[in-house]
DNA sequence: CGGGATCCGTAAAGATACTG
DNA sequence: CAGTATCTTTACGGATCCCG
């Protein structure tokens, strides 16, 4: 069923060999489910910030809830267990009064944490693009309207 | 498959020094906010297997659906509409009957794929481990009940 | 076929108060 | 300090109907 593209200009700087589907969620659905619910884990608003954050060293509770701005302390708690479940963070209790609870990134957190720095520094040098293309399409819509 | 993230962008395992906090988003809070809603955009449940689908070339509405196991028609539209928005893909309308619609990435939006794709390879490289951890996580949460 | 509009249930996020 | 527990609120997502 070789459904062609009608349309003029068509950039297709990707090449589409036949064989090569990789990752396809069609043919390993089995795996898919599980995939998903790792990217959704690991990609999710706080965790990356969290996973960033971690990025620079071992940082505390309260200091992570500084530094990411604007996240309640029951998200913060909710991410990092999920996080720490996952085997990205590791958590060590210092049982001292007042508690000390210190978050560290393991091995594989630093893995993921340099995708998630690929994509920070894509959003950030991006954004120009991004936001300029939201103004023209809502500027689009206005006009249609 | 040209899968190259590591060109420019991607930072290999920066040196953690104590003082240098590189991309704290506490500093630049302004910038932040616009980088989190991309983020959030870019990196949410359907983005990811939309741009994931369109990185082997153009497809049409019901290709989509049907590639994406599991999305509703309404998410599939808002999601890509989204996107559209943001400058990732191009929609392109072939007004025949029945209707013919066309979505593919965009420059941009290839360039996310590359992102995306090299976030899926991670999940799937390392799904062994995390199961195993989420595993160990679980069974240490019977141990203490 | 490719949506838009509407209704609606659920689950996630936020705010607040309390505790070892 | 680092959570837990509870309540409220939001918006995400699905189902359905409709139209060009």
């Amino acid at each position: 069923m070789d459904v062609r593209v009608s349309d003029t200009t068509l950039p297709q700087k990707l090449s589409v060999k036949p064989g090569t589907t990789p990752l396809d969620c069609a043919q390993d659905s089995s795996a898919c489910a599980v995939i998903r619910s790792i990217l959704a884990r690991t990609t999710d608003k706080w965790s990356i910030l969290i996973v960033k954050s971690l990025g620079r060293g071992p940082h505390r509770f309260s200091e992570l809830r500084r530094a990411i701005d604007g996240i309640s302390q029951r998200m913060l708690t909710l991410t990092l267990r999920n996080l720490e479940r996952d085997g990205l963070v590791l958590r060590t209790v210092t049982p001292t009064t007042p508690p000390r609870v210190d978050y560290e990134l393991t091995t594989l957190g630093e893995s993921l944490w340099t995708l998630t720095e690929a994509f920070g520094q894509w959003a950030m040098s991006n954004r120009p693009e991004i936001e300029a293309a939201r103004a023209r399409f809502d500027a689009r819509l206005d006009a249609d309207l």
